[in-house]
DNA sequence: TACATGCGTAGTATAAATACTACCTGATAA
DNA sequence: TTATCAGGTAGTATTTATACTACGCATGTA
């Protein structure tokens, strides 16, 4: 008999898991906890086959749920499940000891075989995070992104962030504009972002603006 | 017999929603669309009781739909969700025809009052709702500047603060290049911002992201 | 009623940004 | 000691964004 168990603050969101679940695994019981205090509580208390909870809760987020539980319980399976893109937090939910990441608009099959999978020991990872992982390999991806920049490109990396036009940077470099552009594409690939206003989310998280 | 209509992106949210809406209304027959045309589609072929919708779905956007709703179908109430928290949105939604709405953390009981008081013809508020409209009311308007900006032009705000390029934005909207440039100068003006990065910095400090 | 204002929309012409490529220099690893 | 590589720089061709203008429609105002 599957022991599962749920962590998410929404409401709607659980009794929807529930469903999707049940569907498939008629035989489980389901458990439902609404944020990461009641989720750690049952955890420690109980015996569970796998969690899916949410990434950000009130209170203390997901992500320190997961990293608390894979020092208890090292062999029990979490699947992070979060509105945000995948590419957004992806790679942190696994470095965190997730099994694996689904974004909230998944199918439900997507899910199901999900925790298949992860129920198994195994991870569970899309094909685009796949490729960001091998990427992770590749590159010594060590230090934070903005630390493998150039001075120069650091510098207007800066300028971007701080909404600063590409031309506005040339001039007070005295710099081409295309060189400028240089430097943006080259950060861009390093810091694997795509739009200054990524830039400026990254900046502000970092506290470099 | 009850006839209600969901939409919503998310299958785990309309699952959700299915299951908290048949627990009271166990006679009810319950539908479920994944975007907005779809939700006009039904709407338009078929009879409805009431509808419960998302707020940001794929292609249009909920507040269109209900703009339209509310031409062809006058009385059919239309309940919005959203994952915003009411301040932000809840009376952009009222303002569009919308005959409630509800932050997704909503309690199930919440919802179901909701619904029910909706399909009276009534309109459901919630306190902090309700003080918001006063104040529109006495407006001594010190309104915050995004609070000023047109539905078109708060979609596009939005998107731009999330690092979308203003020809993705006009995919995504169906609209042409320029009128999304357009919206953008507008929207600019009003907020008195720059850039795209002052735009995310302000989306971020204002919790609109 | 008539006139202004705000909004949704888009075209044309222009400006800005980007992709791609390239070249030079100093450091570094083989 | 010689390739190789990272970094600084920029040009050309192209893509993308913007400024400016406009127009219809709804709503508000004198």
């Amino acid at each position: 008999m599957l022991r599962i168990l749920i962590a998410d603050d929404h409401t709607v969101v659980r009794k929807g898991l529930r469903q999707i679940l049940m569907d498939e695994f008629p035989n489980s019981v389901i458990t439902e906890v609404p944020d990461a205090e009641e989720l750690i509580k049952k955890v420690m208390t109980e015996n569970w086959d796998v969690v899916v909870s949410d990434l950000s809760m009130p209170g203390r987020s997901g992500l320190d749920a997961v990293q608390q539980i894979r020092v208890s319980h090292p062999a029990l399976p979490v699947l992070i499940l979060s509105i945000h893109p995948e590419e957004q937090y992806a790679l942190r939910a696994l470095k965190s000891g997730a099994s694996g990441y689904l974004s909230k608009d998944t199918a439900p099959d997507e899910l199901v075989k999900a925790v298949k999978k992860v129920m198994l020991g195994k991870k569970y990872i899309s094909q685009a995070i796949a490729e960001k992982l091998a990427n992770t390999f590749s590159s010594d991806a060590a230090l934070n992104p903005h630390e493998s920049l150039s001075d120069r490109e650091f510098d207007v990396m800066k300028l971007l962030a701080n909404g600063k036009s590409v031309s506005e940077i040339a001039d007070m470099l005295s710099l081409s504009v295309t060189t400028v552009s240089t430097y943006r594409a080259r950060l861009m690939v390093k810091m694997d972002l795509k739009s200054n206003s990524d830039l400026t989310r990254y900046a502000i998280e970092n506290k470099l603006l």
